[in-house]
RNA sequence: GGGCUAGUAGCUCAGCUGGCUAGAGCACACGACUGAUAAUCGUGAGGUCGGAGGUUCGAGUCCUCCCUGGCCCA
């Protein structure tokens, strides 16, 4: 008789083979089907409220790998803090002004961008905004991302528009909105001013030239060793068309200087730069004299070309690093500079147009590109003799993000918030201090950012942004920025989208009978700057968060990388103190960066790049999302193919383990046929123990937002606990016991709880396979695992003391482990059932045993376990890691029962059943 | 160049305030099973804890310097 029917084999229709990336779509159009997102919303509504404000992705290309990442991390906390019994929306957005777009779209315009207006270029850039946001969203949707992608939050929204340009008026109405002139970081290519964020640094290769300056003051009464000769002090630079704009030589004031009798006169350079500037130019010289640079402050020098003359001040910025420690001084186009001229009362003088070429009437080089005039400034300064060497230097310069071109420094009109209205500054630090940075150093570093940075320059020259909505004067050029003005143009934009500032008269937006409140006329003109993209995003929480009723400010968490310490947590912060006084996220979260799995960067010309597409279409989403989980998300994130072949194969592990238990508990009804903990064997209520402590953990991991440990210890669960021990040690119980038995339905308890709880547990990260898993489980559930709640914890089921014997048993087991491999290799046994095991130990640990005699061959998973024959130390195993014990492993006696396949000495007790064990008679009767 | 940050087995991670031969899972090798089978079980091998100094009775853990990455800035 084949007795494999009578057994209680594992059946389920739950498949092995995932096969994620074909059923992922499935259960994505599933949850659409139910209206899963709204739903959990609506039965949310009494809940308390979670807010994680979506930082707007640019709207802007395929999402890549950080944007995956980001999103997925996004949606574990939200989906965790659901199951925890909050109401957490989720409100997806978009950032869509800026010059990404507008230069990608003029690109596309091709020559055509020179005939449309500024209107029509906006037009272009919504649409191609659109476009990509369409994309995206159906990107971030595949990952099972759950949110409100029928109403995303999109910075070019009417509403949006006119909310951003009221939350400038606030800055108008409290003093903090100024225009200054001030250097900028300046594209002639894009003819735009740009932000400390769009600039890049590469190589470039630059004149470097050494320039002498004459004095022109007499300097005898400080340095008597000059008396009656003529001076010069020597100033290096890699900028030779900023010479047009010199004013001044700086100096450092505690630098030794000296002056040195050379070929080409006497010669002032800082002395610890002296042996380098005679090496660089090649001239030989003496010290005629050492002094400090005060002997020089304020002494006049003369411009090398120009009728007019170069002051000698003191600056603190001057370094010993490169050149000859006398700073050629341009305030309209250095920070450095500019700052000096502030102090010392000197011109902002910037002789340079937007275009980057030298105003008109610019003596000798009026007209010229700059970067093109730099070798006519050589030629003059050598035909005037000022000119000691030059040579080319490749350094690092400053590039446009965008157009990669070299970008120059120059002074212009801009508009400017203030770090000092209002205590901004003050204010935005005291307000670091009131939020939670995790990982802890994102408080050092936005710290350092805020209490270090210029006045925000939100001003940009180009079209594709909210309008910067101040007038000027066209009668005495008066700016007016005023608050009550920009609220009212702000309620235009709401209803008419800031377009309209291109389309319509300036009378038109402005309130009825408005006039120049200097000159009163009444003819204003529109200010054409936009604002710069960041305080777009910046101003999100007043935009989104607050209006809607659903939602609110300050949010719970802002969640992106490490990056928007300068980016958007920056603006966000600045634009919210500036304006309310607090930060709008009591939490911060940031992630690092995603590199290749040797820790680079990935980067399109090393083609170490992969794409989230590529990765769910080989393993599914659902890995990128393990993956996210597994990988401690403050450091670099590397990704590889190695790690995640790793992961499919831990993902594995987990799906066979739920299918396994799918497989035992398919005629198990929780409602009926669960087994109280009191009536468990020990090792069932050891296994609830662990349990307890997975959720523990895991509970914990997800309160810590530290998913890596949730999924080594998931891992590790499914592993060690559940299929190398307590599952395999199961089998026999389950398989060959009566289905209704005791101590089956004991197990199957067990089982159908660690599922459930596994389950519960895993949603949040595995959010496809534990819904799938969901709907293959026994007794009535909620309609998706996402609409579940947190497993309850049970503390009752933890027994430590239990716990301890089993520790003591199960290293025993690890020992009988070894002993039975030993008898592999000598062919003594194959299956652990085919042995005995004669176990020897020390006198306490006997005795312990022996109150397991009856369990120890099921736990053992051997026919027979004898703990009485003497064994001794030549025959048996002798453990290492147990004083004195003791293992022989035999073949085991009697015959093999065909039903449980355990070897027994008493086949055939009943004649109906010749074949099998007793215990197995007992089971098919 | 500056700020922040990291570097523990092939991969992903543990290792708290310095203290027993540095751990886990996976991968790998070998073996078993064929009643979790494109599964499952067992055993084993793998690390001068980025490098060099130093403090200490004792350092992966503290200090200094260096190297190699990452983000941000100049």
């Amino acid at each position: 008789m084949d007795y494999k029917d009578t057994l209680n084999l594992p059946e389920t229709s739950f498949p092995m083979k995932a096969n994620l990336n074909q059923r992922e779509p499935e259960i994505l159009s599933k949850w659409q089907e139910i209206g899963l997102y709204s739903k959990m919303m609506t039965e949310g509504e009494n809940k308390p409220l979670y807010i994680l404000h979506d930082g707007p992705p640019y709207a802007n290309g395929h999402i890549h790998i950080g944007h995956a990442l980001n999103k997925i991390l996004k949606d574990i906390i939200l989906k965790s803090k659901r199951m925890e019994g909050f109401r957490a929306p989720y409100v997806p957005g978009w950032d869509c002004h800026g010059l990404p777009i507008e230069l990608q779209v003029e690109k596309n315009l091709g020559s055509k961008k020179h005939e449309i207006s500024k209107l029509e270029m906006r037009r272009e850039c919504r649409k191609y905004a659109d476009k990509f946001i369409t994309i995206q969203k159906e990107e971030f949707k595949r990952l099972g991302v759950l949110g409100d992608w029928d109403k995303p939050y999109l910075t070019m929204n009417y509403e949006y528009e006119g909310l951003t340009a009221a939350e400038l008026a606030k800055f108008a109405h409290n003093g903090g909105l100024y225009r200054g002139r001030k250097p900028v970081h300046w594209c002639s290519s894009c003819v735009t001013a740009l932000a400390e964020a769009e600039v890049e640094y590469a190589d470039h290769t630059s004149p470097s030239i050494y320039v002498r300056f004459a004095l022109r003051d007499d300097v005898a009464n400080t340095i008597p060793a000059l008396a009656g000769k003529q001076a010069y002090v020597v100033i290096w630079t890699t900028t030779p068309w900023t010479i047009p704009a010199n004013l001044a030589v700086a100096l450092h004031p505690e630098f030794d200087y000296c002056a040195l009798e050379t070929e080409k006169g006497v010669l002032i350079v800082a002395e610890g730069l002296k042996d380098s500037f005679l090496q660089a130019t090649g001239l030989t010289g003496n010290v005629i004299a050492t002094f400090k640079a005060t002997a020089l402050e304020r002494k006049r020098a003369r411009h090398p070309f120009y009728d007019r003359d170069s002051i000698i001040l003191l600056g603190e910025h001057v370094t010993l690093e490169a050149g000859t420690g006398c700073v050629h001084t341009a305030p309209g186009h250095g920070q450095e500079d500019y700052e000096l001229a502030l102090k010392e009362g000197l011109e902002i003088y910037n002789p340079v147009d937007n275009h980057g070429r030298y105003i008109q009437n610019l003596e000798l080089f009026g007209g010229q590109f700059v970067f093109d005039a730099n070798q006519g400034v050589i030629d003059k300064l050598t035909e005037v003799g000022a000119l000691l060497q030059t040579s080319k230097i490749t350094h690092s310069y400053p590039h446009c993000w965008r157009c990669k071109k070299p970008i120059i420094f120059r002074a212009t009109e801009q508009w400017f918030i203030s770090m000092n209205a209002n205590e901004l500054r003050q204010k935005s630090l005291a307000a670091i201090e009131q939020v939670q940075w995790i990982p802890k150093w994102g408080k050092e570093r936005i710290f350092g950012m805020i209490e270090n940075r210029p006045d925000w320059c939100i001003s940009r020259q180009r079209s594709w942004g909210v309008p910067i909505t101040a007038f000027s004067c066209t009668a005495c050029g008066e700016y007016l920025a005023d608050g009550t003005i920009m609220d009212h143009v702000a309620n235009i934009f709401k209803e008419h989208s800031s377009d309209v500032w291109f389309d319509w008269p300036a009378d038109k937006l402005l309130p009825e009978g408005t006039c120049c409140p200097k000159c009163g006329a009444a003819s204003l003109e529109k200010e054409m700057d936009i604002l710069d993209v960041w305080f777009d995003s910046g101003v999100s929480h007043a935009a989104v968060l607050e209006p809607n009723p659903s939602l609110e400010s300050p949010a719970d968490m802002y969640l992106e990388g490490s990056d928007q310490h300068r980016g958007w947590f920056h603006s966000s912060l600045l634009e919210s103190v500036g304006t309310r006084g607090r930060a709008p996220y009591k939490n911060v979260l940031t992630h690092g960066f995603v590199v290749d799995g040797s820790g680079r960067k990935m980067s399109k010309s090393v083609g170490n790049v992969v794409a989230p597409e590529e990765v769910i279409k080989k393993y599914g989403a659902e890995i990128l999302r393990l993956w996210v989980a597994a990988q401690d998300y403050r450091d670099d994130i590397r990704i590889s193919q190695e790690i995640l072949t790793r992961l499919s194969e831990a993902y594995r592990r987990i799906r066979n383990t739920c299918r396994y238990i799918l497989g035992n508990i398919n005629d198990f009804d929780p409602a009926t046929d669960c087994v109280a903990y009191a009536d468990m064997p020990e090792l069932d209520r050891w296994a609830l123990h662990q349990l307890e402590l997975l959720k523990e953990k895991v509970l914990a991991s997800y309160n810590e937002y530290e998913f890596h440990v949730l999924y080594h210890a998931v891992n590790g669960f499914c592993t060690v606990e559940m299929s190398a021990f307590y599952l395999d040690i199961l089998k026999d119980r389950v398989y060959t016991s009566k289905k209704d038995s005791n101590g089956r339905r004991s197990a199957q308890t067990v089982m159908y709880r660690i599922l459930d709880t596994l389950v519960r547990l895993l949603a949040p990260v595995l959010s496809f396979t534990s819904d799938e898993v969901w709907q293959y489980m026994p007794g009535p559930r909620e309609a998706s695992v996402h609409m579940a709640a947190r497993p309850a914890l049970n503390p009752e089921w933890k027994d430590d003391a239990l716990v301890e014997r089993w520790e003591r048993i199960m290293k025993v087991r690890a020992d009988v482990s070894k002993a039975l491999e030993l008898a592999r290799a000598d062919k003594i046994v194959g299956h652990p059932l085919d042995a005995q095991v004669t176990i020897n130990a020390a006198d306490e640990l006997a005795k312990f045993l022996r109150e397991y005699r009856d369990e120890l061959n099921s736990i053992f998973i051997v026919s027979k376990v004898d703990l009485d024959t003497v064994i001794t130390p030549e025959e048996g195993f002798n453990s290492d890691s147990i004083e004195g014990l003791r293992i022989l492993v035999q073949a085991a006696p009697g015959q093999k029962c065909d039903r449980c396949w355990c070897y027994s000495e008493e086949l055939g007790t009943d004649t109906e059943h010749p074949s099998i064990c007793p215990k197995c008679t007992v089971a098919v009767k």
